[in-house]
DNA sequence: TTCTCTACTGTGAACGCTCACAGAAGCATG
DNA sequence: CATGCTTCTGTGAGCGTTCACAGTAGAGAA
């Protein structure tokens, strides 16, 4: 309008320059840039027509420095990428956290710090001031990035329980265990005695949890704890096919087998095919995570679903309860047998 | 060392502190934070000494403040994620741009803008000065964010060529035509002569300029256009299945089919197998993009390899030139033919 | 009237940094 | 000895906000 805006940058209008446009002061512009508290009817009309008129927009860079705040979250992933990106649950998790923070109009920022450089780049970049949080998703344990930010004071909630740290971080994860339980349970509940499982990786509480879950409900039955049915996979297709391959050769007369992820199940029902044993008929399969890959498989899973919505929100919530000044938490969710074909 | 870090955060060091601790002025430490010119090796050290001593690190909000700059890059999608991450092409064009920009220090921020009112904060965010530039990755025309943050005057390279915009928005592409055209001569030089086209959505430029080429070769060939060997697709594996289904159907004698993405080409084959059509002996079958899916397939996919490590590193090269002033640039890479089984 | 209370407004002082400038010291040159 | 150049150092100003505080005006109560 004022002046043609073509290629280099001309200087932007600060809050001084709307302040003169609506005959008011800085001070008025500022209250209702916050919510407008305090300000006439009649100041907060001028004011909002000259910032439309002069195309303002409030330098966060000013603002951050005397408030100490950036109203923005991080999204940090400490491994490499791909393994999340191509993780259905994944998707959901970091759409749900967006929306999340979007109702309290924060924007979130992914940052992906998979190698060590990287790591450092981004460790500097957060307790630089640049996010005032950080929702941090990594599986495996003995994670430092975790340690750093947590050391350095930066509010942080992890998906899932990060291994080897204390008490001092926040976490929520579903309830692995009580997952693991309730299908072993089902297995039960369906007659099967022999039941296998194909574990996730050990050095993950994922992994651990849901092994255990799985060794309570067998003892509780009186049945014997046998590790000829025990293999652990990678959460990979192909690691389930070959546990299941392993199953078969070590305990034949399986009847029934938990496996830990529903990508791992997959693997396993390809393996069984293969072997031409029946499901569920042979063996009844449980499967873990309520993906895409539970109703694409033949046949269709019987599977624990993770409440990744309920994941999602209740990070932001626990995160932004931290930025208020609360202190820690650590939040169980509840999971939920989800009765296919399968088993 | 001095205090306990108990919960709260304390006080973060400035740069006055550092500079009390090492004996030396402001100015120095900012002198040695940023380059060390005009430094003495003294006082480069004592400082040195002094920010590990106090565990400084600069606030940048400050530093944005009067420097104008944030010195970090947006990496931007305008659409909905899961379209995105689970294309292996994405995962190496995130990697390459955090890698180059890596070499310059700079961290990468992943914004997701899949909603109208995630656009508008990002928008926003971004337009505020929080990133220096964005690497705009979006692959549909018709984008409003590009415009708007084009009229913001904030610096910006496309990932292919963006329909609708000026000469005035930077943008690094394959030579998608070019491609094509080398593609379909190799379809002709194994002798086929009704050589069938699967394109992509025709609303992208990559949709459009590899149909282009697809018809340019046959013209130069002196084959006639027929337009019931042209169907289009939206990238997807079914929409290539269906491609095909379409395409036998319409022209039965076909003997080669070029198809505009390696995941539409996995759909063709399986259309073909399912037809009883072998590959290549009864219709030749090539692909594009050379995506894991090509080497996946059965038979291995001979594809057009796009140049996706040089695409990332390019972005950057004409983001960070226009960062220093320089003016927007396009960049057209070559492609690059794959021989496998499939043709 | 006078006082108090509430609603509103303006002002100076930060926030932590960089930048321009002024100057000091050392050394070679006129 | 003065002059200029280079290398190094300190200082004041200012980036664009918010915040605390000091006001002003008007309404209602004493």
């Amino acid at each position: 309008m004022t002046m043609s805006n073509t290629g280099g940058r001309r200087r932007a209008p600060t809050i001084h320059d709307v302040a003169r446009e609506a005959g008011v002061s800085r001070g008025t512009v500022s209250r209702v840039l916050n919510g407008g508290h305090y300000v006439s009817p009649a100041a907060q009309e001028a004011v909002n027509a000259a910032i439309r008129k002069t195309g303002y927009v409030v330098n966060r860079h000013a603002r951050s420095l005397i408030t100490g705040r950036s109203d923005s979250v991080g999204f940090l992933l400490t491994e490499p990428q791909e393994r999340f990106f191509e993780d259905p649950n994944f998707n959901v998790l970091l759409r749900g956290c967006t929306q999340a923070l979007a109702a309290h109009d924060i924007p979130l920022l992914l940052m992906l710090a998979g190698t060590r450089d990287e790591r450092r780049r981004i460790t500097r970049y957060i307790t630089a001031g640049h996010v005032d949080g950080v929702l941090l998703v990594s599986s495996h344990s003995g994670d430092p990035v975790a340690e750093e930010l947590r050391a350095a004071g930066v509010p942080l909630v992890a998906c899932g329980k990060p291994i080897g740290l204390g008490s001092k971080v926040s976490y929520v994860a579903a309830d692995d265990r009580d997952g693991a339980r309730d299908m072993v349970r089902h297995l039960l509940s369906l007659g099967r005695r022999r039941i296998g499982v194909v574990t996730g990786p050990l050095d993950t509480p994922g992994g651990v949890e849901r092994l255990a879950g799985y060794r309570e409900v067998l003892a509780e039955a009186g049945l014997p704890a046998d590790e000829r049915l025990v293999v652990s996979g990678d959460y990979s297709r192909a690691s389930g096919e070959a546990g299941a391959e392993r199953l078969l050769e070590r305990a034949p007369d399986m009847d029934a087998v938990f496996v830990a992820s529903d990508l791992m199940a997959q693997g396993v029902l390809a393996a069984l095919h293969r072997a031409g044993k029946r499901v569920p008929q042979d063996i009844a399969v449980g499967g873990f995570d309520d993906s895409p890959a539970a109703t694409a498989a033949t046949p269709a899973l019987t599977t624990i679903r993770q409440p990744w919505d309920r994941i999602s929100s209740e990070m932001v919530r626990v995160l932004l309860a931290q930025l208020g000044g609360e202190e820690p938490a650590a939040v169980i969710l509840p999971t939920e047998l989800v009765r296919r074909e399968s088993a």
